[in-house]
DNA sequence: TTGTAAGCGTTATCAA
DNA sequence: TTGATAACGCTTACAA
């Protein structure tokens, strides 16, 4: 290997390893000029420090691991954009890791980053009814870690959220304002904190209205597009649900595929409302009426956060929580008098 | 720190430190039943080889970087899912580095890759008539580079890309076909390689059929929302087009922004088709023909490519194309009968 | 202000 | 089959 090293620089230059160390440290004396002098020279045989080295001796890799359930959702990669910008203005990295919702692939993720590779975590967890106790089994090498969106409940650790139970209420609240009365609920995971969550504000909201509360409306789906379309044209069909509320926001996506396909007009026969970060909403044959959370800023604090947390040499761990809000938009998919863009 | 080692864990056990080390690698020669007491006693104790050491000791770093223009694009984010799964059945973690379509962070994410912290890169580039014969400057230390979709036409790399001249091509005869004289092109960089090839398809078209090149149909747009609000506001307005070819899906969003604002209607007055790979293009209204690329099998094999260089010590080098084929799909936004859906 | 040298946690070589 | 040891490239006391 004939690549460049802080050695051979330093015979270059007829220093010391040290010497050129320093000058690329703030920290360090230095006299400006040779600092001056070993920058240019090692520009111009474009030396850089060696990322694996300087870690193992400082015992940190300035780099934090991000953990999605999917990337192929709006929300996902509108936080990892703020996110990635936070890092990079402190000068980190990110890694990022995607489960596909698979309990065992997180596990594996987290297990794996505490071989020094990241100094923190940031993860939207992939859920199930699993034990995440494994959470807290890492002892003395416990990373920092912060959860956004989706999150458990039985895990202390910094997170920031959305007022998700006061959106839901919000949400079905405006539905039975419209005038739906069979109101059914879309999930993918009945079970994970944010599913309950806003499942609860569903039931509330009914319950305020005094509209009978229904198990079979609440619609627990799959990860699989094939799968959910299946479920939801039954669910329609034998249901007849005049509203839906779906808490992802693919599962909106695929109920207009399933009223395309069923000949069930939007919003007439039944009106929509969706969690959803889409920015084109507006776009949509009817548009979307939606909640939307604040994706990136939802990342970017996570992540200042975490370099709160960093900074602080794990000083004042004390698990902190931060709960933003997001925005109901009406468009036509709930109205009773749909304009015309 | 008082975190597990390989040290502490050798202690633990009465081994030296070499005979852990064999433990977690597969050549080695060990004892199986060593072996067996090593594993379950690092579990227990969580041990993980530290991945600085072992990468510094072993001079590569299982990692590798993934530079995009951006994030909040449909493509993008496929295509990263493309790249994550691969490189995690290869044993690699992934760098994600966004950037914002702003030359100068590319460079610097580029030069600073150099130090070790990734085995290779793959990157969209972010353009823009600029010197890029930065990439060839690295010497000894050149790191594989794969480059896919967006690329620099002369930097020799492997690349993988899709017929866009083709596909441009068809789009523009497609909106002749369904009627359109004057079609507007709307590209963000015209400069670009991708801009180009996409620009000249459209240009052939145009004379296949005997339609006049109009330069001012060409309208460079920018990276703000707001100022191609603008541009495509009066674009419309004063060149009175029939047709729109948009090279990025967000430009297509934007002129339906536009003629909803301008009360156009899609398609009687104006015909629209556009790149995107937005999974919901049937739900938007009009429901939106597109040129669809193989956004996931893109960066698959462009992982793939990586890999092959990487396994191939340096060998074969030789510069790869690998030419994947968009489908073109029609649907509402160019049709004369538009369907309801 | 600069140089010397130890050590970060691992792995490969060699010897036992 | 296992153990001792040097080396990977860098940073930081400490010495000069």
């Amino acid at each position: 290997m004939d690549s460049i090293n802080i050695k051979k620089l330093a015979e270059a230059l007829n220093l010391s390893t040290s010497t050129i160390s320093r000058a690329f440290r703030d920290n360090s004396d230095i006299n400006a000029s040779t600092k001056e002098l070993i920058l240019s020279k090692a520009k111009e045989l474009n030396y850089q420090p060696n990322h694996y080295a300087s870690n193992l001796r400082e015992q940190k890799s300035k780099t934090i691991a991000v953990i999605v359930p999917e990337l192929a959702n709006n929300y996902f990669s509108q936080a990892i954009h703020g996110i990635e910008r936070v890092a990079r203005e402190n000068g980190y990295h990110i890694l990022i890791y995607v489960t596909d919702d698979d309990y065992s692939k997180e596990v594996n993720f987290i297990r794996h980053l505490h071989n020094g590779r990241a100094d923190g975590i940031i993860m939207s967890v992939s859920g199930e009814a699993n034990d995440h106790n494994y959470l807290n089994k890492f002892g003395a090498r416990q990373l920092p870690l912060v959860f956004f969106d989706r999150i458990y409940e039985d895990i202390e650790t910094p997170r920031v959220v959305t007022n998700d139970y006061n959106s839901s209420f919000l949400a079905t609240e405006h539905l039975i304002e419209q005038g739906s009365k069979r109101i059914a609920y879309l999930v993918v995971n009945k079970s994970l904190s944010i599913g309950k969550t806003r499942m609860q504000g569903y039931i509330d909201a009914l319950e305020k209205y005094k509209l009978p509360f229904d198990e079979n409306l609440i619609v627990d789906c799959s990860n699989s597009y094939e799968e959910n379309s299946v479920i939801i044209k039954s669910a329609l069909t034998e249901l007849k649900p005049d509203g839906v509320f779906t808490s992802v926001e693919r599962l909106a996506f695929a109920t207009y595929y399933a009223c395309y396909d069923l000949n069930i007009s939007i919003p007439r026969d039944l009106k929509i409302i969706s969690f959803s970060s889409l920015e084109i909403a507006p776009l949509l044959n009817p548009s979307l009426t939606t909640i939307t959370q604040p994706a990136t800023e939802i990342g970017t604090e996570a992540a200042k956060m975490l370099f709160d947390i960093l900074s602080s040499d794990g000083d004042k761990k004390r698990p902190k929580e931060l709960v933003l809000q997001s925005k109901i938009i009406m468009r036509n998919s709930t109205s009773n008098s749909p304009q015309k863009p």
